[in-house]
DNA sequence: AACAATACGGAACGATGTTCCGTTATGCAA
DNA sequence: TTGCATAACGGAACATCGTTCCGTATTGTT
């Protein structure tokens, strides 16, 4: 694999007809580089929310709509939800920005919802957020492994009445 | 961290007071040599699947605490639940062990949970395993980030009836 | 006791992340 | 325009880790 968020720094470098000198001065820690890639993308995500917010028929189908749009786009970044767990301290760069750009718009979305239903909230934006990016760690080499069918039913759980 | 699934090698072998060359010879993959580390554990979760079943109040109870018996195995172990996504083609041998192993242990649950809900499956117990898997990934770094009740709501949502 | 077969230990190699410094480009002042 | 100070660059150099390989030690057999 070339072009991933895990590629090695010589061959990012050399594609993009630098030293890896430059990398690294430019983006001192792989979550800043990738930060800067996506950035773009995560914004486009963002941005989404409020208006699926009033342009969809419930606020359900909304926060669906939406999640499922946070589903795709990393799916089609290989690797990149698996780079999402802050485990070294300079990766937690990467997920401070992740987190402080989506949360608020995922919160927003799970209140209408909750509210909707009349359900009371089992779970915070911050665990439903990670947990959903969690479920698509590995998603693209396992034709098996059904990561969007397995988050809409943690939505399901998430909007049903408690675990009666 | 030194005593993990991700250890150097090296210091793999000089805790067992061995060369790497031996390390090698004994465990060729490192799979092999996690697999070889946690059988006992693995063994024990099995086990424990058919006894919950005869001895909990309902199947979807025995389902319940099988699950949170194999969450907590896995939060133990840091970083395993990382380790088990097969993305390089030799790592596929951990997955499979434990998918062998543990798969028909959580389909027999599943089956018996789902059947007296009366619910239809939404889900295949390969995906609802894995899933649980991804969903424990980074638990032990971040105390925010409740797995375990993810989990739960996951399970809330796999026996509700469907999105409706 | 001599020999063959096996297991062992760690040096050696390749790949990758990261740092550091000599060199080149840039911008500003005279 | 020229000279110089500052910044940016490129890649060599170093550290770490996985993996392989071979000379040596151990074990078992005759």
């Amino acid at each position: 694999m070339a072009s991933g968020v895990d590629a090695p720094v010589r061959q990012i470098a050399e594609k993009a007809g630098v030293g890896v000198g430059t990398i690294y001065r430019h983006f001192p820690t792989r979550p800043e580089l990738v930060v800067a890639v996506y950035r773009h993308q995560v914004e486009a995500c963002a941005d989404a929310g409020p208006q699926l917010l009033t342009e969809s028929a419930t606020p359900e189908a909304a926060l669906r709509a939406w999640v499922t749009l946070f589903v795709e786009f990393l799916a089609t970044k290989h690797g990149l939800a698996g780079s999402l767990h802050g485990s070294s301290a300079e990766a937690d760069a990467l997920h401070a920005y992740f987190v402080g750009r989506l949360v608020p718009v995922c919160g927003a979305l799970l209140e209408a919802a909750l509210k909707s239903a009349d359900t009371p909230a089992l779970i915070d934006p911050y665990n439903l957020l990670k947990g959903i990016g969690n479920l698509c760690i590995g998603a693209s080499h396992d034709p098996k492994y059904k990561a969007d069918h397995l988050v809409q039913l943690l939505i399901s759980g998430v909007l049903s009445r408690g675990a009666e």
